[in-house]
DNA sequence: ACAATATATGAATATATGTGCATATAAAAA
DNA sequence: TTTTTATATGCACATATATTCATATATTGT
């Protein structure tokens, strides 16, 4: 096995263990741009104890914002900022009713998701 | 300026608008206490852009550090870093051959939860 | 019109965390 | 043993971001 090939230009790694042959198998297979990111950005929505907690109580129940602060004890504006955040990834939706607004998950993938995870956690 | 309306005791949310029975309802249905912590803290390790990469990068094929490096362009430290993140809390395992220490997804729930996000994204 | 209520938003701050550097550790080779 | 290689780790720093306060906006009621 003589993978030891000099690594091209702009070396970022210094090491000479790669293995060549699978690098570029795997590189070719590269998502498009920016889709990892992307991922990334919507996994992070949920990496948050707020949120997490703000999308679990609304895979319980739709509730208004007030709900939400009461619920989870947090103050409005905190409860406000981070539905905005979700509200702008598509995770969660909400309806007006009149001084009133409702929020609720976008749709049942959501709490899949959701669920995985609690699965996830649970095995330890 | 009109005077402003003092804070109620200890209130959170001093909005009156609560649907108690709602808010009660689910209260009642709250987790373990620090289980939504936990939940949060796993999804964090999918909410940054080296780990996603890293973890998409082993969907694709067990690799070694340095393939890594090579393979996401980054330093070796801030790899192993994230490895140390990852196989911490068990969503990557490693195992060593003399010098050379290979990573791979713990288990293939792992892989699933990768694609449940990366559908996500696509139905954007 | 005006006041009250429910929510949204801008700015500032504090905390969390990802990365780089230097260095330590572990295993193989000489 | 000593050297070389592959990976791990402690620390410092810079960036990101969650929360708070103050205030703006939107809707209803008087």
């Amino acid at each position: 096995m003589t993978e030891k090939k000099t690594i091209k230009s702009n070396d970022i790694c210094e090491i000479k263990c790669i293995h060549h042959d699978i690098v570029s198998v795997v590189q070719n297979k590269l998502p498009a741009p920016g889709t990892l990111d992307r991922l990334s950005d919507f996994f992070k929505l949920f990496g948050d104890s707020t949120r997490v907690s703000i999308l679990w109580a609304l895979s319980e129940s739709e509730m208004c914002v007030c709900d939400l602060c009461a619920l989870l004890r947090m103050k409005q504006p905190a409860v406000s900022h981070q539905l905005k955040n979700l509200k702008q990834s598509r995770i969660v939706k909400n309806r007006r009713d009149g001084k009133v607004i409702y929020y609720s998950l976008d749709d049942d993938h959501i709490r899949k998701l959701l669920e995985s995870g609690i699965d996830h956690i649970k095995g330890n």
